[in-house]
DNA sequence: CAAGGATACTTTGACGTCCAAATAATCGTC
DNA sequence: GACGATTATTTGGACGTCAAAGTATCCTTG
């Protein structure tokens, strides 16, 4: 796992010193648990770097782009909490902010009044869709070749897959309004 | 990038609408993106659980871990950030709470008054090595097989490389203490 | 149809991390 | 010695996460 004359980085200095520790079948997992750390710091301080001209989070990014993406460019909250993977506060967090800026707006479901309908706003769709395109040529810029990326996309779904990110094809999941 | 029936994973149909839409070029790798970023959510929430018995965050016992590796036990605070690559208050910040636990403590370097010297006292080496022993079961038990961890950790090394994250081996780094 | 349990969301408060900016102390140098 | 650079700390703010409590609504059961 080192390269090869000038060691000085700092993940494989880490595994180096697991090794010689004598811990060596955890030695490498650790390198990729702490370099899975490590990127997402980078990747989120440049998408960050990105989307501040937009006043847009990664989060409240994504929380606009699923709704862009639904049909009907409403969903209820809790909907929206599960496919973004997120806590429930979080969502009734970043609906706040959204809805502060005039982003999307809320309304209850006439069927079950228990739910909160958030639904994306003429202002809100302008917005994520110039975000997209800047974020887009961020994307296209990132220095992996198509095989890379297929191999790391698998491998890392490997890993969510173990979490149970996505088991058998849930009912909800089949419509998407 | 799909896979058999039962899409239901958030970020194949993240992948799917991206290519829909004609974004070609950006669907890969925002999907690689959203992994990491996936991924990173899940590992931290385990590691924490995992650490919460020993009343330590990933980032304190990251330092603790450093210092323990250090010849001296010692190191400055300014090299804990460099290694750690972690802002200067949050450096402060991880050195208020441990020493509160005591599980380190500060001096300051003789030779250079401005440095505040960050030592791991015998307390914290207990803590730290029972904390590694729980982690590393943890890490043991991540299902990527040796070919897939030296892969992933390949290629996660140059989106870490592409950031300057270790450029040319500096002289700062030729010593440990 | 009334009661009780489940569901959907919100609210609050506590943490943890990150950043920026201002401050303080010290070092090196001219 | 005085000035500019370096090293840490402090303060304040923005976010995201989680837990727990609260409110409103739905649905099922007796």
């Amino acid at each position: 796992m080192s390269v090869r004359p000038g060691k000085s980085d700092p993940i494989e200095v880490a595994v180096d010193n697991w090794e010689k520790q004598g811990w060596i079948e955890a030695a490498a997992p650790m390198g990729v648990v702490t370099s899975v750390m490590r990127v997402q710091q980078i990747l989120a301080a440049d998408i960050d770097r990105v989307l501040k001209p937009f006043e847009l989070s990664f989060a409240r990014y994504e929380f606009l782009r699923l709704l862009a993406f639904s049909r009907r460019g409403t969903l209820p909250m809790g909907v929206v909490g599960e496919r973004l993977q997120v806590h429930p506060a979080s969502v009734t967090n970043a609906a706040d902010r959204l809805e502060r800026d005039g982003l999307v707006s809320r309304s209850r479901d006439d069927a079950d009044r228990r739910k909160v309908i958030v639904g994306i706003t003429n202002r809100g769709r302008e917005r994520v869709d110039a975000a997209t395109h800047v974020l887009n040529d961020y994307f296209i810029a990132i220095p992996l070749s198509g095989e890379q990326q297929r191999s790391l996309f698998g491998e890392l779904r490997l890993l969510r897959s173990a979490n149970g990110d996505f088991g058998a094809p849930r009912q909800e999941d089949v419509r998407d309004d």
